[in-house]
DNA sequence: AACGGTACCAACCGCGAATAC
DNA sequence: AGTATTCGCGGTTGGTACCGT
């Protein structure tokens, strides 16, 4: 939309070759303070707040060559505001913190807010710094053996739509469960007809129990309970989860899948978790390239409720024309009184 | 000491909502 | 009512310090 692309405060012009597609940036780097502040540009930017207030981004760009207003307003309220508590967390803010996602989910400016001092980002980050810290510690104490080792190499394993290294085409995307085809929707197979879809990195019998979404009503497709009920708006996240039951682990794994506007995530960015080496950037989701989210390490089964496809309609507008398909090319997984969209598929079974 | 891998955090992007005109 | 601009949000990417080899 060109609107888009002319708004966000008149973009530097770096950022709109980036747009592009780059061309020679380095060249545009070099002259161009894009990147991070330096501390001069962060005088001039807190004295330009002074004089023009909080809100003027675009005049306050315009004084500040290179930076876009929009810029300017992160690197304010992220990091030059004087109320900013720019202390390590501490451990009750973590737990805090933990137990505010549980409640919010990835609602990162709300749960700022209960953290005075904390922006959205920070809050953020540090959370995922939280599973990544955690997974690591759950890796350690689960299996030496590599997950990728065991987990790709085992057949009878869903492969999470994790890319091979070194896999460029879409067969190798392709698992003996998920399929990726050319309008990269996926096809589901070879699953358990109790509707629970079973999978887990650790044990070559995976199971990840799902609760099957019964309340997925034909009129109302945006948001959903996984126990079934239909949920007014106070809610709305973009991930939910699921256990895992590791069997070489005393302790359950649970782990994220998240439908982004156009992944889904399981996993763990930036870690070894799994024993996977920087596995960041190379793995494809059913519904695109992603990063792997970082892994919830907490324990119980659903840890999150609710599945909110408000924030990604478009998304799963995607899948949903596949999941009709799917199950009307498969009688034994047709509903005869709730109308059941099979969302991964797990009425698809033999 | 050099190098590569990892963890962390800052910065960026796209998008939608709110507001202004 | 329609369009442009501003703001805010959540997801993603890039930079870099640190650590192990």
């Amino acid at each position: 939309m060109l609107k888009m692309i002319n708004s966000q405060f008149h973009r530097s012009p770096l950022a709109a070759m980036d747009d592009n597609g780059g061309g020679s940036s380095d060249d545009a780097r070099s002259t161009c303070p894009r990147g991070h502040w330096r501390p001069a540009e962060d005088e001039k930017l807190r004295q330009l707040v002074e004089q023009y207030g909080p809100q003027n981004w675009n005049s306050i760009a315009e004084k500040l060559q290179g930076r876009s207003g929009k810029s300017c307003r992160l690197r304010w309220f992220n990091q030059l505001d004087p109320r900013i508590n720019r202390r390590p967390f501490t451990e009750e803010e973590e737990q805090r913190l933990l137990a505010a996602h549980r409640i919010h989910g990835n609602k990162w400016a709300l749960i700022s807010r209960l953290f005075p001092g904390r922006t959205d980002n920070a809050v953020k980050n540090h959370w995922h710094v939280i599973m990544a810290r955690k997974q690591r510690e759950k890796s350690k104490l689960c299996s030496k053996r590599s997950y990728q080792d065991h987990v790709l190499s085992d057949t009878n394993s869903l492969n999470y739509g994790f890319k091979q290294r070194n896999s460029k085409t879409q067969e190798d995307y392709t698992t003996r469960n998920i399929r990726f085809d050319d309008s990269r929707l996926v096809e589901f197979q070879n699953l358990n007809k109790d509707k629970n879809f079973t999978v887990s990195p650790f044990s070559s019998s995976p199971s990840w129990t799902f609760i099957r979404p019964k309340a997925l009503a034909k009129n109302n497709l945006s948001k959903v309970d996984l126990f079934g009920r239909e949920h007014a708006d106070y809610f709305s996240s973009s991930s939910y989860y699921c256990t895992t039951e590791a069997s070489n682990c005393n302790s359950e794994q649970s782990l994220p899948l998240n439908y982004s506007n156009s992944s889904v995530f399981v996993g763990s960015r930036d870690s070894t978790a799994f024993g996977l080496p920087n596995y960041k950037r190379v793995i494809p989701s059913p519904f695109g390239y992603s990063k792997p989210g970082d892994g919830n390490g907490s324990h119980g089964m659903i840890r999150k409720e609710l599945v909110s496809f408000g924030d990604n309609s478009h998304a799963f507008a995607k899948i949903r024309p596949a999941i009709f398909k799917q199950e009307q090319g498969d009688e034994s997984t047709k509903q005869k009184d709730v109308p059941f969209i099979d969302f991964l598929g797990v009425g698809i079974s033999s």
